[in-house]
Parts: structure tokens; C-alpha cells; sequence
DNA sequence: GGCGGCGGCACC
DNA sequence: AAACGGTGCCGCCGCC
């Protein structure tokens, strides 16, 4: 519990403006006392390019008093948009969105704490209870009403009926003169929780230290703090679509799914829902009555049951079976389509820019996560037959600029494990996955590298012959180290190993040659093997790891697992030094170019991170573009003061798509 | 009609 | 001997 004064003052609703004038003037003052105002807001809905405030509410954590819209204009300079005043949120970006909707600018204000951030920081494990609420029960053991429960539900849609929204509900409330005052004082609950959640945080957070001398507080402040409001900027400028692009891939797309199902009616006699996986088990398995070799994970009920799914249908495709061949283009298109064409088409907006939800807390390694759309998962361009990111274009008279790691996460683990082979490798520019099938194999490096080039020349068409048996084995050799360099980052087993080298390649893999495989790539870098296991042993001992950035990624209490669990948080937190590490880099860099003054003089925009990518719009004109180009990769190459044992250099290009950026 | 589980699949 | 890390979202389907 906080040591703070937690008794609930007396909700204020500010109906005149003299009122409302009266409390700016206290928050005004208070806000240094209560070191910041606790805000809120109550909104027309949650579209984040449309919805406005309805009524929104301040704390000083003493008083806390509800507001409505008309009142915007009057506190925005004063208060919403003044540099002195700290705000405590929670789901900051969120509300700032709806306040810029409402003409009011909260990015000019002071610091945003959102305590969802806070939350996550004080323990990433409490999946689904970083919220207001949540937290309130957590921490203060306290239930605040439901927004439900003072307004009413939503009733359900109805055809042929004007839909009701959530600015109905609100103004039928306020309409009331008992269910305004029950409005009023939930709107100013959020203010008033918030401020002393945020105070709360402030004093736990303050005691968890990452290092010696710095705290999770000091963490938030210097780094997630203004992260927030980056993130915020990036969601709010959005991407520009090429409406009519992914608007001419709709008809194609839905004549193809057509014929492909009218193909399957005719041979079943009877229509065939192919986005049904208990029809397309039927039409398999009972009416064509194919052999299963493959079953479902079979979730909560541990039902399982013949799997449909990519491998099995291409293991059948391989064998001559047409009707697995047709489902897998049918699924194929109808990933894009409803994923990515009809989806993203309707969360466009006015000027046909789309903004995605850069979520903070979305991983617990630290990573970010993106939704509404998701645009960290759009097709790559190489695989994409409908090249989906063609549609993601810059606006006039900008272009796009597209940064990206290369092999991020391979770096951080020499830098990790200090392997000697391994940094010494990268120091040398030497392709790593190339070194190990030299050194696995006995081949000679410049051969197998020559393979690579050949390759790259092939794809080109420049080569001017056909890849030899021998490029094409050496290749192959390749693919199956660098799978294995990623399941050893992931925590890979042989089987797993070995399946996915099957479904990659020409050639069917043992279990056994997976171990072997694993067991070999251990050999060559030893050091990354004593790095897993001290990480292991420090996990079953302490109970965490720590990022490059010294972030914590925290198990549960290991010795009341079962095995299976134990080893399973086990390769999630050796992965969670590697993942969230690279995360932290992401964030620095991203941190750095957000005030740089040379890209800021440009007009540099950042519109997306993709991980370990970086897409920015800048100013069309060729000598803007190279020196933002050149500023971007000086700031991802050095995201730190000190330097790692590893460099990590950057890819940047360029492009009117993103598909072409790359 | 809303909701959650499931199978499937896109990304790093 | 067995066990691939992190996400979000689609449509379907059964349940309430």
C-alpha cells in the first residue's frame, strides 16, 4: 500500500466558466505539490484519427474535477498544452489522440507517465492487469465502478437502426441531473486514481534497482517516459496507403477465390466452405479419405485432430494432389485479402493515411507490439506475390527512408557470450552462417561464399549459368546453420530442428542430424554454450535476466514448476537478454532520431519500427534524402554512449514504397 | 449478437 | 529424452 493519503475528495463538476476558471488556477499551482495532474478522458469512442473528448477530468490527487469538451479551448494553453505541467495517464496515447482530435495538443505539454508503462515495468509477468482498474484492485485494493455501470451498455447493433455510440451514452448522462453527478464522479475517479497510482509507481519503482544507482523509476523517466511520446508522434503522423492499389487487387483476388471454389462444389457435389477447417478436414480426410500423418495441438480440450495446414498440404501438393495445391493458393490470397487488403482499407483515414497502435508494454521482452492495424507483420515483398507493401507509399513530395539492423540478434549473442570465433568473425566482416559450413563441413570458406555470390547473381539473372550441385549443396549447407544460429537463439531442440530444415529444403532431416547439427554449432562458438548455461543457472538461482539496457525479464518461482514449464521459461529468458536487448537498441536509436537536430532540420518524419527496421518519410529532394540517410545510420550504428564488443551496422535505402525502400 | 477458443499464418 | 523465442489477427464455430 502507498504511503500516501489515499481518502477520495469530493468529485467537481465545472459547469460555468467561472468555475472553470477558479480550478485552472488552483491546478496551476498544485500540480508542483502533487508533482504533476492525474487526466482523463471520457470519449465519442476509440478510433484514434476520429473519436473526441466528451468530458475529461483533473487530479491534483487532493481535489479532482470533471470537465466538459466546451471547456478545451479555455484550459489548452494554460494547462493541456503548457511545458511546465506534467500529466499522469493511463493509456497516454490514447487520450492524446482524442485531445488532438479535439484541437487541443498534449505533446507540447510536459512529461506523459502513463501507468500502464509503470505497471509493466513493475512486474512485465501481470499479462492483463496493467491497466486502471486492474491496478487500483492490485495495489490500492480498491474497486472502482465500471464505465458500464454509469452509463449503460452499448445496446447491439440492429439493422436498418441508426447505430448508438458511446457519445449517446455520455449525453443521455449528462442529460440527468442524478446520472451526471454519478458521471462526473467516475470521469474524476480515473483523474484521481491515476495521479496516485502514477505516486505509487513512483515509490516501488524507485525501489527495484537495475544497477548500482539506477532504479526502474529512473529507467521510466529517462527512457520510457519520452518514449511514450514518440511512439505517440509516429501514430499520429500514420502511413500513407495507395487506396487504389490495394482497391485493384480486391476484384482479381475475389474472382480467383471464386473459381477455386466452385472447382471443389463440382468434385464434392456440394459447396465447400475452404475457410473452414472442419470442411476442409471433411473433403480431405472423409471424402478424398487421405492418410493423416500430422495432428493439431488440440488446446484446452486436448482434442486432437487431422491438421490441415500449409505442411501437410504441401507435403501433398508435392506428391501431385491438385486439390491440395488449389487450397493452398486459395489460402493463400485469402490471408492477404482479409488480413491485409480489406482490413487495412477500412481503418483508413479522410486522407488515406493508416495509423497503427505502437503498443509499449506489448512484449514482455520489451519489444514493441503494433496493432489496429498490425503493420510489423505486412508481407515481405520478396514473398508476396501481391506485394502488399507496394501499397504503403510516402506522401507528395516526400520519399521514404528504410533502415535496417543486419543480424541484430547474432551480434548480441557474441557480444554476450564474448565468443572469440564469433566477434572476431563479425570484426572481420565474415559471414557467420558462411564460417560454419567451413568449419562444420571442412569446406573452404571462399568456396562456400562463392556459392553465396553465385546465388545473388542468379536471382539478378546476371550469372549467365545455371547454379552447379555443388552451389546448391553448399547453399543448402548454409540454410541449415543459419536455422540452426536462430533455433540456439530461441532455445531448439533437434526434432524442431530438423522438421523445419525438412520444410525449407529438398532434403528430409533425422531428428538426430538436427542434435548433431546443434551439437556441431556449439563446437565451432563454445562460448555461446557456457553463455546459455550460466544464463540457466543464474535463471534457476536469481529468478531473472537482465537486458543490455539492464531491463528485467523475471520468471516465476522455478522450483514450483514442472519440468516442462521450468524449461520452457528457461529459452524464454535466455531468448529475453537477446530479444530484449535488441529492443533496447531499437529504442535508443529511436529515442536519438526522434530530437536530432539534423533530421529535426530536415523534417525527417519516423512512421514505423519493425523490430529491428526503421521507416521515415523525409523531404524529396535528393541531397535531404542522402544526408538523412547517412544521420540515421551514424545514430542505429552508436545507440549507446559506450560501444558494444560487436559493431552493428545498419542497411538504409530508399523508396517512394515501402517495398522498393528496402 | 457478443465472446472466446481454435486452427492457421503473417512478421522479426 | 525432449522442448522454437516474441507478437496480432483472420474466419469459423460453439456457447451464452
Amino acid at each position: 500500500m502507498p504511503t500516501f493519503d489515499l481518502s477520495l475528495p469530493p468529485a467537481h463538476f465545472v459547469e460555468e466558466e467561472y468555475q472553470a476558471r477558479v480550478w485552472m488556477n488552483h491546478f496551476l499551482q498544485s500540480h508542483r505539490m502533487n508533482g504533476g495532474l492525474g487526466l482523463d478522458s471520457e470519449t465519442s469512442g476509440a478510433t484514434k484519427h476520429k473519436d473526441v473528448v466528451m468530458l475529461w477530468s483533473l487530479s491534483d490527487g487532493a481535489n479532482r474535477v470533471c470537465l466538459p469538451a466546451k471547456f478545451i479551448p479555455l484550459f489548452r494553453e494554460p494547462i493541456l498544452e503548457n511545458p511546465e505541467i506534467n500529466f499522469d495517464l493511463t493509456n497516454a496515447k490514447f487520450d492524446a489522440h482524442m485531445f488532438a482530435n479535439s484541437g487541443a495538443d498534449l505533446s507540447k505539454a510536459g512529461q506523459w507517465r502513463d501507468t500502464l508503462v509503470q505497471s509493466f515495468l513493475y512486474n512485465e509477468n501481470n499479462q492483463g492487469r496493467h491497466g486502471l482498474k486492474e491496478c487500483v484492485k492490485d495495489h490500492f485494493d480498491r474497486e472502482p465502478p465500471t464505465f458500464d455501470l454509469i452509463f449503460g451498455k452499448l445496446p447491439p447493433a440492429k439493422k436498418g437502426t441508426v447505430k448508438k455510440t458511446y457519445a449517446d451514452l455520455i449525453n443521455e448522462a449528462l442529460a440527468d441531473p442524478v446520472k451526471r453527478a454519478a458521471a462526473a464522479d467516475y470521469a474524476a475517479m480515473d483523474a484521481f486514481n491515476t495521479t496516485c497510482l502514477r505516486k505509487h509507481f513512483d515509490e516501488q519503482l524507485g525501489q527495484l534497482m537495475m544497477y548500482q544507482g539506477t532504479s526502474l523509476r529512473d529507467f521510466f523517466y529517462s527512457v520510457e517516459v519520452p518514449f511514450t511520446k514518440v511512439l505517440w508522434k509516429m501514430e499520429r503522423r500514420g502511413f500513407q496507403i495507395d487506396a487504389g492499389y490495394l482497391w485493384a487487387l480486391k476484384g482479381p483476388m475475389e474472382q480467383r477465390m471464386q473459381e477455386i471454389e466452385k472447382e471443389f462444389a463440382k468434385a464434392a457435389g456440394q459447396l465447400v466452405n475452404l475457410r473452414s477447417v472442419p470442411s476442409i478436414r471433411w473433403f480431405f480426410y472423409e471424402f478424398l479419405k487421405k492418410e493423416h500423418w500430422k495432428k493439431t495441438k488440440g488446446g484446452s480440450t486436448g482434442l486432437q485432430q487431422p491438421s490441415t495446414d500449409v505442411e501437410v498440404l504441401e507435403d501433398w501438393a508435392g506428391q501431385g494432389d491438385d486439390w491440395a495445391k488449389l487450397l493452398l493458393e486459395f489460402r493463400g490470397i485469402d490471408k492477404i485479402y482479409g488480413t491485409y487488403v480489406t482490413s487495412i482499407m477500412e481503418l483508413l483515414d479522410s486522407n488515406y493515411r493508416v495509423h497503427t497502435s505502437l503498443n509499449q508494454i506489448g512484449a514482455q521482452s520489451g519489444r514493441l507490439s503494433s496493432s489496429d492495424p498490425n503493420l510489423q507483420n505486412i508481407p515481405r515483398p520478396s514473398e508476396d506475390q501481391f506485394r502488399i507493401r507496394d501499397a504503403f507509399v510516402a506522401s507528395k513530395d516526400k520519399k521514404l527512408i528504410v533502415a535496417d539492423y543486419a543480424q541484430l540478434e547474432m551480434r548480441l549473442m557474441a557480444h554476450f557470450s564474448q565468443d572469440e570465433k564469433m566477434i572476431k568473425a563479425i570484426i572481420d566482416g565474415i559471414d557467420l552462417h558462411c564460417l560454419t559450413v567451413s568449419e562444420m563441413y571442412g569446406i573452404d570458406y571462399d568456396e562456400v561464399i562463392g556459392a553465396v555470390k553465385a546465388e545473388k547473381k542468379h536471382k539478378k539473372n546476371e550469372l549467365g549459368r545455371e547454379l552447379t550441385n555443388r552451389e546448391i549443396t553448399l547453399l543448402m549447407y548454409r540454410q541449415a546453420c543459419k536455422a540452426t544460429g536462430f533455433g540456439i537463439i530461441y532455445g531448439i531442440g533437434g526434432p524442431k530442428l530438423a522438421s523445419q530444415l525438412t520444410k525449407m529444403g529438398e532434403k528430409v532431416y533425422a531428428e538426430a542430424e538436427g542434435w548433431h547439427l546443434i551439437e556441431q554449432w556449439f563446437n565451432i562458438f563454445p562460448s555461446v554454450r557456457v553463455f546459455i548455461e550460466g544464463a540457466k543457472k543464474q535463471i534457476k538461482s536469481i529468478g531473472f535476466v537482465q537486458t543490455l539496457t539492464g531491463r528485467f525479464r523475471r520468471a516465476g518461482e522455478i522450483s514450483f514448476m514442472s519440468k516442462k514449464d521450468a524449461s520452457q521459461t528457461e529459452r524464454t529468458l535466455v531468448n529475453a537478454i537477446i530479444q530484449g536487448s535488441a529492443a533496447d537498441i531499437a529504442k535508443a536509436s529511436m529515442l536519438q532520431a526522434d530530437v536530432d537536430p539534423v533530421l529535426c532540420g530536415y523534417g525527417a518524419r519516423m512512421l514505423l519500427q519493425v523490430h529491428d527496421e526503421l521507416v521515415f518519410e523525409v523531404p524529396d529532394v535528393p541531397e535531404v534524402v542522402k544526408e538523412c540517410k547517412s544521420r540515421l545510420q551514424a545514430i542505429m550504428e552508436n545507440p549507446f554512449g559506450s560501444p558494444l564488443r560487436v559493431p552493428l551496422p545498419a542497411e538504409v535505402g530508399e523508396g517512394y514504397t515501402w517495398a522498393t525502400a528496402k
